[in-house]
DNA sequence: ATATATTGTGGGTAGTTGTGGGTAAATATC
DNA sequence: GATATTTACCCACAACTACCCACAATATAT
């Protein structure tokens, strides 16, 4: 079975033992291409939930952050809130990872967590939190989001 | 009879077993193109049940949904409601391919199953569901119908 | 009409996966 | 330097999943 690699769909529930440790949905593992050397980057997600991305990926995004000017506002602020809570991380043998205490309170986890595929990363999320953000997100520019739907949905 | 490929039209009752599996009518998996090698991706619906595109369907949508920033935060919450409950699954030697309950429940399928062809994905229905969406889409506007009518010759 | 192949449905089993906890090395604290 | 605390690595086990086989029902061929 041949899916994209370092491509990430579905949701999947798992919980986050008192050492602070979650396991990485085994598909998600498997998606993994070789050179990533089974490590991910795990950083503040842009909503409260932690954003997880391919070792390989990141690099590439550290890359195209380089040749962004500094002159605007929202780079630097790209660059601050994500960039600085970033850190490298591989699976131990039973295919978890470990999570820093700053990004477990970041994103409010507790013991259930909801790990979600998005695309080109994963997002780790307290369930609860996830629940509000969708009933705001109910209120979201319907027309934008059409819009996106009609484009992109077959 | 060659019919064109990637393409499913008809109606077939089917069984969930209780490990939820269902099979694909031989004749869609007949219709999957050899590129797809034998996988499906199944999907929430629009309406309450669960879509089915051949996989090389779906690589187009990850595609489109790969080059949609994550600075945005409507772009964000389309990848998440489109993705989440996305995921392959290659039928078995029996020509089943295996649910989540994630799918199940949202589509609120039991035993029984209508699988649908719908040109370019596959739609199952808990019969019953489909029975009450049709009586309601019964009371549809002509207008809409109209307007459809100015896209599609039939 | 009979034989043969295909298709749909059920279940068993071995291997994988998720979750908890243990131990020893590494780091920090007093 | 001795003790406490954290971290990295390892093992155990229950639950689940993928894969296999069996068989009945249907369709196809002779």
């Amino acid at each position: 079975m041949t899916t994209n690699l370092n491509t990430f769909t579905g949701e999947y529930s798992y919980t986050v033992d008192n050492k602070g440790r979650v396991n990485i949905p085994a598909k998600f593992r498997k998606a993994l291409s070789a050179d990533n050397e089974e490590m991910f980057v795990i950083t503040k997600g842009m909503d409260p939930c932690i954003w997880v991305y391919p070792a390989i990926v990141w690099k590439n995004i550290e890359n195209n952050l380089k040749n962004l000017s500094s002159l605007s506002a929202i780079n630097r602020t790209f660059i601050r809130n994500t960039v600085r809570y970033a850190s490298a991380t591989s699976y131990d043998k039973q295919g978890r990872i470990q999570l820093t205490t700053n990004l477990i309170d970041y994103s409010h986890l507790k013991k259930k967590t909801l790990i979600i595929g998005m695309v080109n990363k994963i997002e780790i999320w307290n369930p609860d939190k996830l629940k509000e953000i969708d009933k705001k997100n109910i209120k979201i520019d319907n027309n934008a989001y059409d819009e996106l739907a009609e484009k992109i949905i077959i």
